[in-house]
DNA sequence: CAGTGAGCGAGCTTCCGCTTGACTT
């Protein structure tokens, strides 16, 4: 082997040897090789930062492959990608593998070409150790904040929690927009609307009163001043407006498109572009830049002429502008634009057709629109003789790029569809047919989904498009937040309609403004932030992240020191650590909900070490208080004394089955019916402080059948399906579905297949073909 | 598998950013 190529992904690899031939052999490092240490700090505070770095276990296969590699090869070249990760990674590798800076070639392309790769082989460099040192700086900075600031939450509020740089920030935001709808009033208002027609033409035209009312007697008034009024166009403009196509996919925009267009989670998009990615089908799905190769905007430009003709076309190269963008990618864009629609299946194709017209709408033409705007206004004496309707019309004069995609906003109103003016000329005399006054209400600002969150961290500059996904798992694991489904509260509504001279007046109850996969936060999530907010109020600042940045950008100009950048943090930091380990309260968010009538105790809803509960009587006194788990969908803040006395109900005892006493009540796995000590696990719709004696019978009872099933299917199996080479062939049912067993090892049978009827051919098949079902016995 | 919450004290939890493949009976 002449040469040894490492990158950062496999898929990256197999790609690039195809470029290369056969003097080049292309391995990955999946990612870094080396971290901190997990189980501790890991940096020497007191050594001037000395990090000390690791191999992790499931890496240590994968290096002393590299190594082996890294003897039988004359040349090794370091081709991770074009950014400090990517740079870090480089140089891990190149301590790890012993390899000599002097000979060792590092070199970046951050587009898959032939030309891009050929041209950084004749481009080598060294690394750039300033570009690694604020790698490092990032790196230390992130585990000094984590690991100091955690441990103060184990000991003042709950165990096993955590802080961090870009987490407390996420859960910051979701309660901060909680408490502005908190503390949001929604107020009434009139909306006008009227129906008019030309006098000596029936075609009807809708407008709208171009401010609200805040009463119903104000709207009233308005209506009842139209009676015996006529109308009149009083001014018609006419304007010419173009539209732009939205820039190509980034991870975060292709995040919230899907989630709009497609309702993906952000963990269900990474999964799915991982899978296109993998195929071959798309580029690299984890990136900032909107940034297309030459190859893409060639490709582009024929597939569009080819597809909707040359006038289609045009050409754009798109600015990154996002905060601490370091493009090291392309945006994410088909590898093959002749490819409209691909076979897979349903959400791969899915995404991949979102993909495809983005970015091909992205070098389209503008669309170029008419947008008309109407003004009626009130003809005769009247009081309302100031006040003006308004209407607007729309017309698509060239779709451009409009004939492929149109991006979606997170506003539930549509912004699409044309709206056709009928051309009256000013002065045109106009009849009203009908005017509604229809009461609505002042909406709070929306709850955050999964993606706007991610384009609110993204805006602020903080996390990579790498961590998105995890970040909101981390927060969502730690219980700071909740995402849901809530119904919005009925809504009362006045409607007043004019028609024929006479006011009618209705009442209706609407739907409230439902939300759907929204983000809440938790007590504990309430809790953790006022406690971090008081004591750590730079790390909390929404700046935090891009003040440090610009410290690493510092760094890596070789301006700065990256020890010297660290200590500058971290002495105030840690003091700051100290004092609030001392003098800090312990917190619990506790809350006085009433006097329990029964013992005359007080009764409190707080956080414990397991979650919230409810407790009877005080602490630091000789009798030990009364405690209760609180419900799922309870919470400290709005738990009322009666709910909360109601959750001591547990356990149950109701009656007897068998001769057996059966109590409901429950335990670490949830509810629970047990009898005669053996344990039934209640079903979803199932609450044990409601269920009754017959509905626990019947658990125990499915129960016990589904058992009985199940041993007389097992009475059948290992089943020996043949004999082959003095082996037995068996089928056996396991906890993972139906699997065979040949010579020691164990495939995995699909769902479709009968382990009973199975012929020893087809069996043979299954063994003998190369696919993953195949599972190696550790 | 089927609690806990006080208090005692052992030992555990935790960060962000790169990257995929684990693989049980």
């Amino acid at each position: 082997m002449k040469n040894l190529v490492i990158v950062e992904s496999p898929a990256k690899a197999k790609t690039i040897e195809k470029f290369l031939g056969k003097d080049y052999t292309v391995k990955s490092s999946y990612g870094h090789i080396r971290d901190l240490a997990k189980k501790e700090m890991s940096i020497d505070v007191e050594g001037n930062y000395e990090p000390q770095y690791q191999i992790s276990d499931e890496k240590r296969a994968l290096v002393s492959e590299l190594q082996k590699a890294v003897k039988g090869a004359e040349k090794v070249w370091l081709a991770s990608d074009e950014d400090r990760e990517g740079e870090a990674i480089a140089w891990h590798l190149q301590e790890t593998l012993k390899l000599n800076p002097e000979t060792t070639q590092r070199i970046v392309f951050n587009e898959i070409t032939k030309t891009a790769i050929l041209h950084a082989i004749e481009n080598p460099r060294q690394i750039d150790m300033n570009l690694v040192d604020a790698q490092q700086a990032r790196r230390v900075l992130d585990r000094l904040v984590g690991y100091e600031i955690s441990p103060i939450l184990w000991s003042k509020i709950k165990p096993a929690l955590s802080a961090g740089r870009v987490q407390s920030v996420a859960v910051r935001l979701i309660v901060e927009r909680e408490n502005e709808i908190k503390a949001f009033e929604s107020k009434p208002y009139f909306k006008v609307t009227a129906q008019f027609h030309p006098v000596d033409s029936p075609r009807m035209l809708s407008a709208e009163l171009s401010h609200h009312y805040d009463t119903e007697s104000e709207a009233k008034a308005f209506l009842e001043s139209l009676v015996g009024t006529d109308f009149k166009v009083n001014r018609i403009e006419t304007k010419p407006a173009h539209r732009t196509p939205a820039p190509p996919f980034t991870t975060s925009t292709l995040q919230q498109e899907a989630s709009r267009k497609l309702g993906f989670s952000v963990a269900r998009t990474m999964q799915v572009a991982q899978q296109l990615y993998e195929s071959g089908y798309i580029t690299y799905m984890r990136t900032d830049s909107v940034n297309l190769s030459d190859l893409a905007l060639n490709m582009a430009k024929k597939e569009i002429t080819s597809q909707y003709g040359a006038e289609y076309v045009k050409t754009r190269r798109y600015q990154t502008k996002t905060k601490g963008a370091q493009e090291a990618h392309e945006a994410i864009r088909p590898t093959d634009l002749t490819a409209q629609s691909i076979n897979a299946e349903s959400a791969q194709r899915r995404l991949y057709e979102l993909i495809w017209k983005r970015t091909v709408a992205s070098q389209m033409a503008d669309a170029e629109i008419e947008k008309t705007e109407m003004e009626i206004s009130i003809l005769g004496k009247t009081k309302a003789k100031s006040e003006k309707f308004q209407c607007f019309g729309e017309q698509v004069k060239f779709d451009g790029f409009l004939k492929v995609y149109l991006e979606s906003t997170d506003d539930e109103e549509p912004t699409t569809g044309e709206r056709m003016l009928p051309r009256l000329p000013e002065g045109t005399r106009l009849t009203l047919e009908s005017c509604e006054a229809a009461e609505h209400y002042t909406q709070h600002p929306p709850r955050y989904t999964e993606a706007s969150l991610v384009k609110k961290l993204e805006d602020l500059g903080i996390g990579r498009p790498s961590t998105y996904a995890p970040t909101i798992s981390t927060i969502l694991k730690r219980e700071y937040i909740i995402k849901e489904d809530r119904e919005g509260t009925p809504l009362h509504c006045v409607a007043l309609t004019l028609k024929e001279g006479k006011i009618s007046r209705e009442e209706r109850t609407e739907k409230g403004f439902a939300e759907k996969g929204k983000l809440f936060p938790t007590d504990i999530g309430c809790v953790v932030n006022d406690f971090l907010m008081v004591h750590f109020p730079n790390i909390m600042d929404y700046n935090f992240t891009a003040t440090v940045e610009k410290d690493f950008d510092e760094i890596a100009a070789g301006k700065k020191e990256w020890r010297k950048v660290i200590d500058r943090f971290y002495v105030p930091f840690h003091k700051n650590i100290r004092q609030t380990q001392q003098t800090s309260q312990r917190t619990t968010g506790s809350r006085l909900l009433g006097v329990d009538p029964k013992s005359g105790k007080n009764v409190y809803a707080k956080i414990g070490r397991y979650g919230t509960l409810v407790q009877i009587g005080e602490t630091n006194t000789d009798e030990k208080p009364l405690f209760a788990s609180m419900k799922k969908g309870q919470s400290i803040e709005t738990i009322t004394l009666e709910e909360a006395l109601g959750l001591f109900a547990l356990p149950r005892t109701l009656g007897k089955f068998e001769d057996k006493e059966i109590i409901v009540s429950i335990g670490k796995f949830g509810p629970y019916v047990r009898h005669n000590s053996k344990f039934y696990s209640l079903g979803k719709n199932d609450d044990p402080y409601e269920i009754n004696e017959e509905r626990c019978i019947e658990i125990i009872k499915t129960k016990r059948e589904a058992e009985a099933k199940k041993e007389e299917l097992k009475k059948n199996f290992p089943h020996e399906i043949g004999v082959k080479d003095g082996e037995a062939v068996l089928s056996n049912i396991g906890r993972f579905g139906p699997y065979l067993t040949y010579k020691g090892e164990n495939f995995r049978l699909s769902k479709d297949v009968d382990p009973l009827t199975l012929t020893l051919e087809e069996a043979l098949k299954i063994i003998e073909s190369p696919s993953k079902k195949k599972t190696k016995k550790k």
